[in-house]
RNA sequence: GGUCCGUUCGUCUAGGGGUUAGGACGCAUCCCUUUCACGGAUGAAACACGGGUUCGAUUCCCGUACGGACUACCA
């Protein structure tokens, strides 16, 4: 019988989600769907300098919106709560209290002057690397070093201490990472590192075995900066004794930088004008600001399809998933080894996809949601015509606003880089023909229409309509490009395009 | 510096001992067209390097180079 599968996506409130953390959740998201099992949401909040208020909520905000919210999480508790490791604090120190007992681990009582002197006499004796272990810990103060009694009364009067994992002098540790494969390290390269911190917190070390081992967690698929320390994790299941049921780990590929080299950060989307960040996000202490793929016009499932093609791939041609598609390709298996670098113009390009496959309905909603913004109404009988005379122009939904302006908002100006090179007699001259022509007309007005008339008040003045159809389409909409000119006459009905040519006609000196 | 991880078109990637090394984004050209787009067609563009193993290596092995992560009482 096989056990349920059982993945956490565990973030830090530190600020807000970075879109790698983003993939994180989704990866974890997918596989534990995929496999029928339970996707957990856990608070790693140890860090109580570091905590940032509103950073949960934007992490739940963030899933929210993607569509991919946790089974079980503080806001929706499971059985193997609380969800928050703050809130699990009390349990801790038992657990490192049974590895100093095993043995595993000790007290230190080295104070951070102690530390840092320890560390400067071994760069000056020129060790290659300074840390705490099997070897140094026999020069420093704890209670591997210390008389038993001394230890005690330290510990007795509340002198400051922090409990450290005892690493053994020798041993191969490995483990067999879903991505990469066996990984195996020497013990005599880790250092003894802190377990239980001295203001009577876990590090993310101790908290994160202890967390998973009690919430049941089968598989840890956590970003590739973790890959260093994953063999003291494996060290420390084993030291607890939980080696049959340690999860299995998958290390993911880092999200790099556009341009040159390194992990991707909130500089680099600054400098190259896009968000590394699912929603807008704003410290309210600190005033610090960052862009949310959300507010600049992306859709979820088009994020969220470009996010799961960020080091993964199904294996054949297809480009576009839904959420559930996602979820029945998906496979650990076929996620790369390497790191992915990020390139804003593929996940334009899915939001373009996404945007033109919704319904007019859809489109409808996003167009009169963008016009309000600006302060504008769409004609309900327009709004239709309107999407999907523009649709297959725009990246984001603003474009659907910004493509439909040229027809809600009569120009005042015009481009005058085409009317100096369009606006001639001749033009005029059919402008002229085909506005009185418009106003005179009363019968049904569309695209076919508008064409003919325009057609026959070209062949009245004798001038080709080739030759003057930038002007007719600066005279009407007060620019040399934009959607199809004839049904954009279509949905403005004769007059008001008589209208317009006729503004442009008082308005426009001929100039070419 | 040390430990670990990685390396196929500019980017995301497929592939895998014998292939014209495939697709997508982007780019270019052409077609369509009343403009700009969309769409269609075409094109330029990659196996980091050096040794092995092999009849044969881009693919397997070993080095080198390059890149990255980690190296806190942060996660």
């Amino acid at each position: 019988m096989s056990q349920e599968v059982r993945v956490r996506f565990a973030p830090s409130p530190t600020g807000p989600l970075h879109i790698g953390g983003v993939r994180t959740a989704l990866y974890n998201y997918l596989f534990a769907k995929k496999m029928g099992g339970k996707f957990l949401l856990r608070i790693e909040d140890t860090d109580q300098t570091r905590f940032v208020p509103g950073a949960e909520d934007y992490i739940q905000e963030s899933l929210a919106w993607l569509g991919i919210p946790a089974d079980e999480s503080p806001w929706k508790p499971g059985d193997v709560g609380p969800y928050r490791q703050s809130e699990r604090k009390s349990s801790y120190m038992q657990y490192a209290l049974d590895l100093v007992e095993a043995g595993h681990a000790y007290y230190a009582f080295d104070t951070s002057e102690e530390l840092e002197a320890m560390r400067e006499r071994l760069t000056a004796a020129r060790v290659v690397q300074p840390q705490y272990n099997s070897i140094t810990r026999t020069q420093m103060k704890n209670s591997l070093t210390l008389p038993e009694e001394e230890v005690k009364a330290r510990l007795a009067s509340g002198e400051p201490y922090v409990i450290r994992v005892k690493i053994p002098r020798k041993e191969e540790v490995r483990l067999n990472d879903m991505i990469r494969g066996w990984v195996m390290v020497h013990s005599s390269t880790l250092d003894d590192k802190v377990l239980m911190k001295s203001d009577g917190m876990p590090t993310y070390h101790l908290a994160n075995i202890v967390d998973d081992h009690l919430m049941g967690i089968t598989h840890v698929i956590r970003g590739e900066e973790w890959l260093p320390s994953a063999p003291l994790h494996v060290l420390l299941y084993k030291f607890f004794g939980w080696e049959d049921t340690m999860p299995q780990f998958a290390h993911l590929p880092l999200l790099l930088k556009p341009d040159g080299n390194g992990k991707l950060s909130k500089r680099d989307g600054d400098k190259l004008g896009f968000p590394v960040f699912p929603l807008n996000w704003e410290n309210k202490e600190t005033g610090e600001t960052a862009a949310g793929f959300r507010e600049q016009g992306y859709l979820p499932d088009a994020f969220l399809n470009f996010l799961a093609f960020l080091g993964w791939n199904p294996g054949d041609d297809r480009e576009l998933f839904s959420l559930d598609e996602l979820v029945e390709a998906f496979s650990i298996d076929r996620i790369g080894k390497s790191g992915t670098k990020f390139d804003i113009a593929k996940a334009k390009w899915y939001n373009e996809q996404y945007l033109r496959s919704k319904t007019s309905a859809e489109l409808v909603k996003l167009l009169v949601a963008e016009a309000k913004a600006e302060g504008m109404e769409i004609p309900a009988d327009k709004a239709e015509a309107l999407v999907n005379l523009t649709k297959d122009r725009c990246t984001f939904a603003a474009d659907l606003w910004n493509e439909s302006k040229c027809v809600i908002i009569a120009p005042k100006e015009f481009d005058m880089a085409v009317a100096e090179k369009r606006w001639n007699a001749d033009a005029v001259k059919v402008l002229s023909n085909y506005a009185g022509a418009l106003k005179a007309y009363s019968g049904t007005f569309d695209a076919e229409t508008a064409k003919t008339m325009l057609g026959a008040s070209a062949e009245a003045e004798e001038i080709k309509l080739g030759k003057v159809m930038q002007a007719v389409r600066l005279a009407v909409t007060g620019s040399g490009a934009g959607p199809d000119l004839m049904e954009v006459f279509a949905i403005l009905g004769p007059q008001e395009v008589a209208n317009r040519i006729q503004f442009a006609l008082d308005t426009l000196p001929v100039i070419a």
